[in-house]
DNA sequence: ATGACTGCAAAGACTTTGCATCTTT
DNA sequence: AAAGATGCAAAGTCTTTGCAGTCAT
């Protein structure tokens, strides 16, 4: 696969950015990772690829967190806690939606339910350290 | 109180219109709406306003829905459902985040949790009907 | 006078897009 | 030749901000 692999070097190292971090990347995030390994890759194909990879179902999209959309390689269900001061966003592999919620919601919605998504927010360790 | 009313009548009116709406207005929803009271509000005054009342407290944002902050007059924590055809979002009134999930992800976090969202995406009924 | 509130237009921040170029089939 | 991927710069969208003017105390 030595075609695919220069056709596509781009997109796969992009794909393998949000991939392989937990820090739930911005697009600039990834472009300033990726820049390390593709020196000559350009914003708006960051931005493009990641808009694919979305659709796609390869990446998920955490929102938009102080101003920034915020992807996620991880694509199952799991809780992030969000620090309001930094922004940083880390996994809480423990905690689970009950599965009751979820029917309960498809009961009570009328619609078609696809997704939830439970985050917490607050004060990470870091900054309150720091204040 | 003639005074007060006439010098925070803009003010009141905008504050006014989120609380007493279901809709979980944006921004530009408010201006639309309350144009109709106070054809000389301008928009500027309704970004300021509304920054001001998350600051107090007095409304939340549930965050950027295609694209457009949205608002909520209603502070006490509740459950969303928002649509991704049409973006609308509703109240999901019975449905709550079991209080043990709180003080698991308070003891996991090591951080200061403050607040704690749950929003379930997909289609709504209505945009179920159309297609 | 002083501080608070506002309108207007400009600036800002982040993201998307049009077009020309280069690759691969 | 045709389809796909990219860089660059321009455009787009939503939001914030600077400044001058107005209002209440």
């Amino acid at each position: 696969m030595e075609t695919r692999s220069k056709h596509f070097r781009k997109r796969d190292a992009i794909l393998h950015c949000v991939q392989c971090t937990n820090v739930h990347p911005s697009a600039e995030w990834v472009y300033e990772t990726v820049r390390h390994e593709v020196p000559d890759i350009s914003l708006a194909t960051v931005y493009r690829n990641l808009a694919l990879f979305k659709d796609q179902g390869l990446i998920t999209s955490l929102g938009i967190i102080k101003g920034v959309e915020r992807f996620d390689g991880n694509t199952q269900p799991h809780v992030h806690f969000i620090c309001t001061e930094c922004g940083s966003v880390v996994d809480l592999p423990g905690i689970h939606v009950p599965e009751e919620l979820n029917t309960a919601v498809a009961r009570s919605s009328g619609g078609q339910v696809e997704n939830c998504q439970l985050s917490f927010t607050g004060k990470c360790s870091d900054c309150c350290e720091i204040n």
